[in-house]
DNA sequence: ATGATGATTAACT
DNA sequence: GTTAATCATCATG
């Protein structure tokens, strides 16, 4: 939930592209639907890494999704980038994502536009080099907890996080578990 | 070596 | 609403 507001940005030879973060989903090591719910394998080792890291994989063999390694080091606990709102490079997402529309609302997305693959797993987000999570300015929109999507299980766990009425959200909420404006600490 | 699986997306009907 | 695309990874033999 922390995550939300700040920015992702990826500097690439291509040139720079960043968006804001607008939804996460937290997944825990003793959470059914986690990764690192059967133990480290060579996937998912990088879940198990320190905080910070970036947690790259291959879903449905077409899209990379990005996570952000978030308990300590032994630990297999992360949260899933769903969605940013473009922030800059916008053309340069256009051209990567072959469209106009669609450029960052849903996990798949979000790294094609920013150009991100397999081979960030791992990288460190905090450090200085790109791609990198940034804080943003701090948000005044309200954040609101709703269960989870495309998940076979532990699909009642209300864990995705997103920023209310934001239009890059990937899927409006159907239902409403809890409510909080963002301290602007963050 | 082979078969099943999936935290998705886009293009259909 | 339904479905095909597509492949790294993992559990089995």
């Amino acid at each position: 939930m922390d995550l939300l507001g700040c920015v992702l940005s990826h500097d690439s030879p291509e040139g720079l592209a960043s968006g804001v973060i607008v939804e996460t989903e937290a997944y825990r090591q003793d959470d059914p639907a986690c990764h690192a719910y059967k133990g480290p394998t060579m996937r998912n080792r990088t879940i198990f890494g320190r905080p910070g890291l970036a947690y790259v994989y291959l879903s449905y063999g077409i899209h990379y999704l990005i996570n952000v390694v978030c308990e300590e080091e032994g630990v297999g606990s992360a949260v899933l980038i769903r969605a940013l709102r473009p922030l800059k490079g916008q053309d340069l997402m256009v051209a990567r994502r072959g469209r106009s529309e669609n450029l960052c609302n849903g996990p798949g997305r979000l790294t094609q536009a920013l150009g991100l693959d397999l081979s960030f797993d791992g990288h460190d987000l905090t450090g200085g080099s790109t791609p990198t999570i940034s804080r943003g300015t701090p948000c005044e929109q309200e954040i609101v907890a709703t269960t989870r999507i495309g998940i076979t299980r532990g699909t009642e766990l209300p864990w995705r996080y997103l920023l209310m009425g934001d239009k890059n959200v990937s899927v409006p909420p159907v239902e409403i578990y809890e409510r909080t404006i963002k301290p602007s600490s963050l």
